[in-house]
DNA sequence: TAAAAATACTCCATAGGTATTTTAT
DNA sequence: ATAAAATACCTATGGAGTATTTTTA
């Protein structure tokens, strides 16, 4: 009992007529007559009494008949189901985001994608990198960005853009004009710090360290919980900080903070689109992923 | 997409694997394969991403597997509805009668077939013979039993029981003990007539003239509308009457009334099991035929 | 006689198999 | 090295056709 058979069976009681079901399906009247043959075969009964002029079914037929419209119109719903999935860019999709990524970027380009279309709802997730990654092995998440790499095989990763950390300063401070400063010149300023365990500290201990310097040579005005708070700390002189350029990007534009670089200190982050090669994305997934490959490469991501 | 696939699909995705999908519905791993691939190339997309320990469905296969779970259960129900239609004798079957089967066969054989058959409905319509003849032919009764041959050949009619017309007396009346008697002594006795219409009627005035009598010299006591009122008439010394001895069987039984035949005077009526040629019975129709059929031949039917 | 379904037959697409290779852990 | 799926290739069933016969009104 297949559904191609049922269908035919079906046009011929609605039709009740074996000819008339086989032009209806594109089939020939004999082939129409096996096929009911092979299901009245298959149930061991007689389906359809054959009259002079028509084609009526029989009570078992009948039976069949309410069970084969059901059957067949199922079939119909998953079909077109499934192509309106395929085709249209419609449905949920998940996104993990590390703080960065989360706060600075996806936001404007998660409004950029789900505002040209209807029927798109985008959610962002927020975890560190390594839960995100894990998340994206398990199939939890088609995709995350974050801002670090994964040597797991499973995992590929798309650079989208690099962002340099920057000494930040309020606008009017004395170095706000200045093209950079050296390092040495930092423990003289009072500086903000995030709290320990925050990935930006800890790159920004490292670099130090490796040029012979001391975190606790520097003269820590406050120790921040956020991003946020320390831009706010800057703006209102608590002191100066290192920050993450694409942070900071609204001061920067207004004038209210400025960015400066430090001689011999290069830290810059790449941020990748991080994705599960042994999974296939969602169309609504592809079309994201897609969406933020080509915000990356017009640079219009950040500008 | 055919109902074979969605089946297998659903296994590759309940067990997660190509090979025991294939082991659980006894095929080949590379058959497994060719109908994922079919099923794949049917929507033009990737149904099953395959991990190295695992197949887990892409977006696009957890919406299919919700339809095809449902389109796989709606095809077992299918089935085990149709094998317990036609295995089990149960349901509901409306059988028509025309007056003397219906009121004096029908609902022992209805009553007798029931009682054994739980879950089997009997319904029964009463109707003349013509309607009955041609709610068979329009397909709205599987069966009736009627006192009359059709010749329309799409009717068939088997004979079930002879019924002969026997003039009817109550106990004590004078010729309650005598075998028979003559058909002019007929007249000389208060005799209670049916309705003009009515089958019974008809068939003893025809053969009332056939012997060269007439209705009009009888001793007309009385008229009645039904056999049964008929009945209460001779019962209560009305008069006599000529009626169907199936009509009289609990009477003659309790020795109420008596039954005799009137010399030359041989009206007989047979009832017809009575079905469409061109249609197949249901289980419970061809279970009921059967009964009825092997009532007839115990004779156990009326005695 | 006409119209509908059944039968007889032919052909080819494909579901199924086995043997083997590829891939990933 | 192992386990799983993919690939290659072969076979046979059966779905589809055309031509014809049977059936019944």
């Amino acid at each position: 009992m297949d559904l191609w058979q049922l269908y035919i069976f079906t046009k011929v009681v609605e039709l009740k007529s074996f000819s008339k079901a086989g032009e209806s399906a594109h089939l020939s009247q004999p082939t129409v007559s096996s096929h009911m043959k092979d299901l009245e075969d298959h149930f061991g009964c007689r389906l359809i009494d054959r009259l002079s002029k028509e084609a009526i079914p029989t009570k078992a037929g009948e039976l069949l008949f309410r069970y084969a419209r059901r059957l067949v119109a199922l079939r119909d719903e998953a079909e077109t189901a499934m192509t309106d999935f395929l085709g249209k860019v419609q449905g949920r999709l998940t996104i993990g985001g590390s703080t960065i990524p989360a706060v600075y970027m996806l936001p404007k380009l998660i409004g950029a994608f789900t505002n040209a279309r209807p029927g798109v709802t985008l959610a962002l997730v927020v975890k560190d990198t390594g839960q995100i990654i894990e998340d994206v092995l398990a199939g939890t998440l088609e995709l995350g960005i974050v801002g670090a790499l994964s040597s797991d095989k499973k995992i590929s990763q798309k650079k989208l853009i690099e962002d340099e950390m920057c000494l930040v300063v309020p606008a009017g401070h004395p170095w706000a004009s200045v093209e950079s400063v050296s390092l040495d010149m930092l423990f003289q300023e009072p500086f903000i710090v995030r709290e320990s365990g925050s990935g930006t500290l800890r790159s920004f201990e490292r670099h130090l360290i490796d040029n012979g310097f001391c975190v606790d040579e520097l003269r820590i005005a406050a120790e921040m919980g956020s991003t946020e708070a320390v831009i706010q700390g800057i703006k209102n002189h608590v002191g100066i900080s290192i920050l993450s350029s694409i942070a900071v990007e609204e001061e920067l534009k207004s004038g209210v903070l400025c960015a400066l670089h430090i001689d011999g200190l290069d830290i810059r982050q790449e941020f990748y689109l991080t994705t599960n090669t042994q999974r296939t994305p969602s169309p609504l997934a592809g079309a994201f992923i897609e969406f933020v490959e080509e915000s990356a490469r017009n640079r219009g991501m950040f500008e």
